[in-house]
DNA sequence: GTGTTTGCAAAGTGTTTGCAATTTA
DNA sequence: TAAATTGCAAACACTTTGCAAACAC
């Protein structure tokens, strides 16, 4: 378990990302991967923000994720239409959704395998291959 | 290959959903399942009905893609928030996903399988797993 | 100082809804 | 004729953008 990451290690993640490390960057990247592997949506990071007292205003929470997702620091998780997940866990693996709530679960890659995915058609590569396990509540 | 339907299977397969085969909802399925597998937007099919000299709402269309996918007609696609596909095809397969032009292909069930997937967590059953393979055009 | 980033409000998507008019059974 | 369906326009939810002020280096 990785404890709480110093501020220092946040700081080089930006820099390395070549983002500067504004008030609003930093305090959103605390959010993001200061609490382990996350799912969340601008709506909810925003919210959480304001609850801790950072001003940041809905747009700056669209466009910083954004430039998260395309530096590699997040990834996008696509599971209904209409809403934009983003994960802080950008290695290998997949996810349980649940339908009833909206929540998300990782699965980690080790275990779930997918076999016989066809290869790729002529001139395009694999980028990466997805799996939504979709749950709903027994009945 | 599945020939033109004729009119009356399309007919029946409304009654069964307890649909009123109305003009609109008669066009519409006919631009939906005449064609084969079919992977669509609202937007789309509404520009096809429109090509093809049918009068029908954007508004109606919504409702009548939402209604054939609660019917078990269609089945919806999450590849991308904003944007919702209905695929025609509601047996069990999985999909490349075209990220370059946004175009959605079948893959068929057979020879694709997802191995080790963990059981539900409790409360909850799995209501279907989906496998995209995202592609990119080679650089 | 210079270029980047922010916030606001406005504009843009894609989708749903309220309700009167129309259609179906 | 009673109940379901349609179309329109307005409302919605979510996301992006333009631009002046604030900020980082």
């Amino acid at each position: 378990m990785s404890g709480p990451r110093p501020y220092a290690e946040l700081l080089l993640r930006l820099r390395g990302a070549g983002l500067r490390p504004t008030r609003q960057r930093l305090a959103l990247a605390r959010l993001l991967f200061e609490k382990g592997d996350r799912h969340i949506t601008a709506d909810e990071l925003h919210a959480e923000a304001e609850a801790e007292g950072v001003r940041v205003s809905l747009a700056t929470v669209y466009n910083t994720l954004n430039q998260f997702t395309a530096a590699g620091l997040l990834r996008e998780v696509a599971v209904e239409a209409g809403r934009a997940y983003f994960d802080t866990n950008t290695g290998d693996h997949h996810h349980f959704y649940f339908e009833d709530d909206g929540r998300l679960l990782d699965i980690p890659a080790e275990g779930l395998t997918v076999k016989g995915v066809p290869v790729a058609p002529a001139g395009t590569d694999i980028a990466r291959v997805d799996v939504i396990v979709r749950l709903r509540g027994r009945k």
